[in-house]
DNA sequence: TTGTTTGTTCAGTATTGACCGAACAAACAG
DNA sequence: CTGTTTGTTCGGTCAATACTGAACAAACAA
């Protein structure tokens, strides 16, 4: 198989995880180009060229993406196109993205003791196991994400 | 708003966002139901008649969560019909679901590796970061899991 | 100005999949 | 065996949305 087959062959596969975790086919398959692409910036008609998509496609992808602070626009100097790159420590900000979902199942449990905050215990124990689980959660990854902050700069410092 | 009302809309709040995390809406508004039901066990009937979905949408949604762990069939002595229930643990189970996207991801990023094996390591360095990234979460969650059963078992020890 | 390059928006299409009702199957009661 | 209750499967409909091509806008060059 060719290179370019390859390649795009490996932004499907990315695509198709990203689809898993909510998020549009494009956009996955524009982040997966971008993990491997060389060099790592790349224009709209890289990308287009690439992967085969329309430029339609692309821009609202892009757009997508920079918005969730996954891709950065660049411009370079005397260039008049517009660069595309994966951000520096993407993988942080995904994974705070992904946070808001266990803050937002911490608040759904509480919301629903709210409402049921006249029944007996034993049927808000189901409620209260959820809140307090993603409480613990909502402390927790942080702190292992600033863990990972240290390891990490620690294996720079050879 | 009735009753009634107010736990179907709880239950609809919950559906969007299993929505969120890639489950089907009706999983997650059952699944919503069977989180503040009384009693926890519930007939299909029950969920049919709460959450005024069809029969068949119940069927297979309730195969599903039992298939995903979430949720368990249970008979009762004497009675004809299945009961539906919310199993012990839920969350650990769900935290360990979302756990596959974890290692998915860290071995999607080392199929990429794989494939740029002979490019220089300024290349490589994304996938790099993008595996190492996984693999710390990976193994440290389990741990993280680990230490909320510690918390819970020790709070319920009063 | 006029023409060219680059990127965005919009309307239409097509695909996906959730959902329902009805037909069907299985288990049980009489 | 016959009828009733309970649950599953199937076909069709509907809604949501991803994607495209084409029209449009904006920036720049000549």
């Amino acid at each position: 198989m060719s290179t370019a087959g390859e390649y795009r062959h490996f932004a499907e596969d990315v695509a198709l995880h990203f689809e898993q975790v909510g998020l549009s086919r494009t956009a996955g398959r524009i982040f997966g180009w971008l993990l491997i692409s060389d060099p790592p910036h790349q224009t709209m008609d890289d990308v287009v060229e690439g992967l085969k998509v329309s430029k339609s496609s692309v821009s609202v992808a892009t757009r997508f993406l920079i918005e969730s602070g996954l891709v950065q626009r660049l411009s370079l100097p005397g260039e008049r196109r517009d660069y595309y790159c994966v951000v520096e420590g993407v993988w942080q900000t995904f994974m705070r993205q992904q946070m808001n979902q266990v803050k937002a199942f911490r608040k759904l449990a509480e919301q629903g003791l709210k409402m049921l905050a006249d029944q007996p215990a034993e049927r808000r124990n189901r409620l209260r196991e959820m809140r307090d689980f993603y409480a613990f959660f909502e402390e927790e990854i942080p702190a292992l994400l600033d863990r990972w902050e240290m390891v990490k700069s620690e294996a720079e410092k050879d």
